[in-house]
RNA sequence: GUCCCCGUAGCUCAGUAGGAUAGAGCGCAGGAUUCCUAAUCCUGAGGCCAGAGGUUCGAAUCCUCUCGGGGACACCA
C-alpha cells in the first residue's frame, strides 16, 4: 500500500522538477498513517521537506504535488487532499485496499517475510550460562529473546545461527566440583564446610548421591584434585542436559553448542596452538599488551575504553575476558558477517572494552551488536518474589515455565521492550480470561478455526470474487492491519525489538475481535460470506505466522 | 566520581532517524448475547509525557542541565 503512494508522490516530485527546472529535488517520501481518521489514510510530508528548495509555501508546494500526480492515482484514490500545515493526505479507495488480500492469501505462510537480509550470515549468542546450575528467570528472558530475534532474523532474509557459548572453563566449574565433591564426603559421614562462594543448591547434593550411585565410595581413595574433577566433569554432564532440557521445553533450540574448554583452551586438530595462546601472540604483536605488577594488561584505553583490563593474572591464569577475545575472533573467522549478543545488562561494562580490542586487532566491530536486557522481576499477589543466589534460592525457568506454560512464558517475556525492566505476573500469567494477552491472541485464532467449521457444515467456501462486497469500516481496519505485518516484521528485525510483534499481534486480534462482534461472516448471503471468509482466513494467517515468530502456539480450538 | 537503562493515565507499559487533538491492556463506572466460542465487544472517567532551558514551521521524541529509580565500574564469571 504504502509502495503505492511513494510510487505516485515521487512521480509527481520528479515532475515538478522538470518544468521548473530543479535539479537537485530528490527527496525520501516518507508515508505516514494519520492517527486520526479524518486525515485519510495515508500522508505524506514532502511538500514541508521541499518547500524551501521551491521557494514557495508549504501549503502551495502541496498544491503542486497534487496537481502532477499521475493519473493511476484515480483508480487508487477516493480523495486527496491538504492539511494542516502541508500535509497530502489520501484517501484510499476500499477496493484497492481489499485487492490487497491477495498477496497474502498467495503469499501463506511467508507472508511478511522479506530478503532485508540479503542472505547475510548472522550468529545470534545467546545464554551462553556457565552450566553451573539450573536456569533461573533471568536467562528465561535472555533466551526467548535471542531465540526470538534468531526467528525474526531468519524471516528477514538472514541466514542466522544460534548459539550457546558454555562457559565451562575457570574458577566457577572448579568450584562446583568442589561443592560437589564436600557433598559427596558428607554422604560419608565427612563433614567439611562449603567454601564462601561454594553452590550451595540442594542440586548439588542429587549430584553427590548419583556420584555415590554409581561409584560408591571409590573416589574418597582418588587424589583430591582427582576426585573434584570428576565430580565437576560429571556434574557438567548432567546440568548441561537439564540446562538443554529446560530451553527446548520453551521451544529454544540451538544450532551450536561451543564449548569454551575445547574449542578455546585445547589444542585442536589443524593447530598446535589453544586459540588462547594464538589470540595473546596476535594481541601482543599488536602492540596492545604491557606487562604491570606482574601481570599481562591490554592497554583498552587506546582503543577508547575508560580503563585498561588485565588478560593474564600475576598468577599465570586467563581471565575470561582473554578467552571472550579468542571466542570473538573465532566468530569473525567462521565467516559470520553480523555477530549479535544478547547479554544481561549487567554486562554493559564489557561491550566497550570487547569493541575495543575487536578493533585492535584490526575487525570492524560495526558488524558486532549486543543487545542488553534488563532484569525480570518475578510478582505474586503485586510483591516481588524474593530470589536470593548466596543461599541458592532462585526462582528457576523450570519451575515459571511448568507453572505458567510455555506459550505464556515466551509471550510474557516477550511483551516488553528488551531495554524496559520487566514485572513477570504470576497471577496474571495462569489467568485464562481476556485480561492475559496470549490467550486473547489464540482466541482469535481459535474463533476462526470456529467459524471454518461452521462455514463447512453449510456448505460455503472462501473466494476472492466477491472482495468489492468488502466495505465495512470494521472489515476495511482489518484488511489494513493486515498489510501492515510485513512492515513490522521488518521495523521489528531492524531494530531487534521482538516486542514489536508481540504489540502487533494484540492490536491485530483486537481488531480481529471487534470485526466479529460487527460482522457475521457465515451469513445467508454466500457471495458475503465467500468474501468473508477469504479475509478472515488472511487474517489467520497473519495471526498464525506471527505467533510462529514468537514461539508461540496457535491453537484451532479453545 | 564515570558509564548504561528507565521516568508517559490509579497500575503495567507502547509510542523516540521530529509531525496534525499522546495510545493500549489491566483496574474503575455503566452497557451488549433468540445468531459463527462472552477467553468477546461497546460507552465513560482518568495526562503539566519527571522538571527547567535550548534547537525549528512543529518536540514525549533531538541537545544541555537538574531531580528520582535500577544497574555496571575486579588480577570474579
Amino acid at each position: 500500500m504504502k509502495e503505492d503512494i511513494i510510487n505516485v508522490v515521487s512521480q509527481s516530485v520528479e515532475k515538478i522538477g522538470k518544468n521548473l527546472d530543479l535539479t537537485d529535488l530528490s527527496v525520501e517520501i516518507e508515508v505516514g498513517m494519520p492517527k486520526r481518521k479524518e486525515f485519510g489514510d495515508f500522508s505524506v510530508n514532502t511538500a514541508m521537506l521541499i518547500a524551501n528548495k521551491i521557494g514557495k509555501k508549504p501549503r502551495e508546494v502541496a498544491e503542486l504535488i497534487i496537481e502532477n500526480l499521475p493519473q493511476e492515482k484515480d483508480e487508487l484514490f477516493n480523495k486527496v487532499e491538504i492539511a494542516g500545515p502541508g500535509f497530502i493526505n489520501f484517501y484510499v479507495k476500499e477496493e484497492a485496499i481489499v485487492n490487497k488480500l491477495l498477496q497474502i492469501e498467495n503469499a501463506g505462510e511467508k507472508f511478511g517475510t522479506s530478503n532485508l537480509g540479503n542472505g547475510e550470515k548472522v550468529l545470534v549468542e545467546f545464554v551462553s550460562a556457565n552450566p553451573t546450575g539450573f536456569l533461573h528467570m533471568g536467562h528465561s528472558r535472555n533466551a526467548v529473546v535471542g531465540d526470538t530475534v534468531a526467528r525474526i532474523l531468519s524471516a528477514s532474509g538472514y541466514d542466522v545461527t544460534k548459539e550457546f557459548y558454555i562457559n565451562d572453563a575457570g574458577r566457577q566449574m572448579n568450584l562446583l566440583g568442589e561443592s560437589v565433591l564436600i557433598r559427596y564426603k558428607e554422604l560419608f559421614g565427612h563433614s567439611e564446610e562449603l567454601p564462601e562462594d561454594g553452590y550451595k543448591g540442594e542440586y548439588v547434593k542429587d549430584i553427590a548421591s548419583q556420584i555415590k550411585a554409581e561409584k560408591g565410595d571409590s573416589l574418597l581413595q582418588d587424589s583430591a584434585e582427582q576426585a573434584s574433577t570428576y565430580c565437576r566433569e560429571l556434574a557438567k554432564g548432567i546440568l548441561l542436559e537439564e540446562i538443554k532440557k529446560d530451553l527446548a521445553d520453551i521451544n529454544v533450540l540451538f544450532d551450536e553448542w561451543y564449548s569454551e574448554v575445547e574449542n578455546i583452551h585445547t589444542v585442536s586438530a589443524e593447530s598446535e596452538d589453544t586459540k588462547l595462546s594464538q589470540i595473546k601472540a596476535l594481541l601482543n604483536s599488536k602492540g596492545v599488551l604491557e606487562e604491570r605488577e606482574g601481570a599481562l594488561w591490554f592497554k583498552a584505553t587506546e582503543f577508547g575504553d575508560t580503563q585498561d583490563w588485565v588478560l593474564i593474572k600475576s598468577d599465570g591464569s586467563p581471565t575470561y575476558f582473554l578467552a571472550d577475545i579468542a571466542y570473538h575472533l573465532d566468530k569473525y573467522e567462521r565467516g559470520f558477517d553480523r555477530i549479535i549478543n544478547v547479554w544481561g545488562a549487567d554486562h554493559h561494562g564489557h561491550v566497550s572494552r570487547l569493541k575495543a580490542a575487536l578493533r585492535s586487532i584490526g575487525l570492524d566491530d560495526s558488524r558486532f551488536n549486543v543487545l542488553l536486557i534488563q532484569f525480570v522481576r518475578l510478582m505474586r499477589e503485586g510483591k516481588e518474589v524474593a530470589m536470593s543466589k548466596r543461599a541458592g534460592s532462585y526462582v528457576t525457568l523450570k519451575e515459571v515455565a511448568q507453572e505458567v506454560g510455555a506459550d505464556v512464558m515466551r509471550f510474557f517475556l516477550l511483551m516488553r521492550s528488551s531495554e524496559s525492566h520487566l514485572d513477570f505476573d504470576l497471577d496474571l500469567a495462569k489467568k485464562e480470561s481476556s485480561e492475559n494477552p496470549v490467550y486473547y491472541i489464540q482466541y482469535a485464532y481459535a474463533r476462526i478455526g470456529s467459524i471454518f467449521r461452521k462455514a463447512q457444515e453449510e456448505g460455503i467456501t472462501q473466494s476472492s470474487n466477491n472482495l468489492a462486497l468488502l466495505k465495512a469500516p470494521e472489515e476495511i481496519d482489518l484488511v489494513k492491519k493486515l498489510l501492515l505485518f510485513p512492515e513490522v516484521l521488518e521495523d521489528s528485525a531492524k531494530s531487534l525489538a521482538p516486542h514489536k510483534v508481540a504489540y502487533y499481534l494484540q492490536e491485530l486480534a483486537a481488531q480481529f475481535h471487534v470485526y466479529y462482534n460487527k460482522c457475521r461472516v457465515v451469513d445467508e448471503n454466500k457471495d458475503i460470506s465467500s468474501a468473508r471468509l477469504y479475509l478472515i482466513t488472511c487474517a489467520q494467517t497473519v495471526l498464525g505466522n506471527g505467533l510462529k515468530l514468537l514461539g508461540v502456539s496457535a491453537p484451532e480450538r479453545m
